[in-house]
DNA sequence: CTGCATCCTATAGGATACTG
DNA sequence: CAGTATCCTATAGGATGCAG
């Protein structure tokens, strides 16, 4: 029976491509965090800030501009005073849904793992 | 009966962490297209390169020796003549595997999509 | 062939202050 | 409250050349 490999070489190029098409969109430390922040419904653009911890408002703000260009994200404002915003995932972002799951737990484990591995490597210095 | 939303702060920010710790580990442009090259099986050094077009060799020796300490990759020499080096995928990477193929089913999905939105929208300028 | 040394640039991302 | 404006730095990543 022939291997895998032995006719995978464009099936190969097309998967890196596939993934790096994907990466180009979800580029960056915050994209994915952002969309996460928001699974559990809207939030306004303070609430965000502040589950991100960390994030500027500047960067915070460009962020969401690409996220509603890349239509992952919709903006709704409100006439109030103050003004409020809110910030709602589309339709469209349940797509990410496996990506996000699978990054959520790998990330999860792989935490789990660099604790086992540190109490096996005792302190070296 | 509860929404998920009610109980799902804490959740919420533990699954940002943990995105965000696997994005940490697999930043950058190329990790995890330098991944898929490798999943038919160990190539050499100017195999990858080829295989990643456009990556120069400074960013993927920097890349392997990254990924090498990480785990995923495993650098194997043989003493001929001119040297024969290559890197093949370590069983831990396969953990990844479930990464890999939602970002590359949803890389492919999604250029489909932008193929489909240029259809709808005819040149405009 | 493998890959390091050097140099270089663009940009991601942060700090801070300010506005409608 | 929801951002924008400015300024700044680190670094990712590329170009080129050379070495064992």
């Amino acid at each position: 029976m022939m291997k895998d490999r032995q006719h995978s070489s464009e099936a190969c190029l097309s998967s890196i491509n596939a993934v790096k098409d994907a990466l180009y969109v979800l580029n960056g430390k915050w994209k994915l965090p952002l969309i996460v922040s928001l699974i559990n419904g809207p939030k306004r653009f303070n609430e965000i800030q502040r589950s991100l911890s960390e994030i500027t408002p500047k960067v915070l703000s460009k962020e969401l501009r690409e996220m509603e260009l890349n239509g992952f994200v919709e903006r709704k404002v409100f006439d109030t005073f103050p003004v409020t915003v809110i910030y709602e995932l589309t339709d469209y972002s349940d797509t990410l849904g496996p990506i996000i799951d699978a990054l959520s737990l790998w990330g999860t484990q792989h935490r789990q793992r660099i604790v086992e591995m540190r109490k096996l490597e005792p302190v070296t210095t």
